[in-house]
DNA sequence: GCAATGACTGGTA
DNA sequence: TTACCAGCCATTG
């Protein structure tokens, strides 16, 4: 069955960046920064952060995209509502306004 | 092949 | 704290 609902085949680079979203564990973030600077570990060269926001925005609805947040701790434009409520449900740690979230202690790398 | 685009980042005000 | 600016680079039209 087509897991991909958009167009046909994602870049290595997107494989990449959905492979190692979907290993980010329950109650914990990385950045977009963070995900580019890991892939180069796994194996994958090039790109940077807007790469990582555009291989989400096409292919990212079978990953917990949510998980994936700005260097400042906010949640994807078009979607901080979403976002923040599912990192809620996963016990994410939230700064004390609860808008953000509290990247010093929910960031995590593989 | 070239120009425009974008779920970004870091610095400065 | 938020707001604006310039740089970045693969992907798309």
């Amino acid at each position: 069955m087509p897991a991909e609902p958009l167009a046909g085949l994602p870049t290595p680079y997107a494989e990449a960046v959905l492979d190692l979203v979907a290993r980010i564990p329950p109650g914990r973030v990385m950045t977009y920064g963070d995900v580019a600077a890991a892939l180069p570990a796994l194996g994958i060269v090039g790109g940077g952060p807007r790469q990582v926001g555009s291989a989400l925005a096409q292919w990212g609805g079978g990953v917990p995209w949510h998980r994936v947040i700005r260097s400042d701790g906010r949640p994807a434009s078009g979607h901080e509502i979403e976002a923040l409520a599912r990192l809620r449900a996963e016990a994410t740690p939230l700064r004390a306004a609860g808008d953000r979230v509290d990247l010093p202690h929910a960031r995590w790398t593989p």
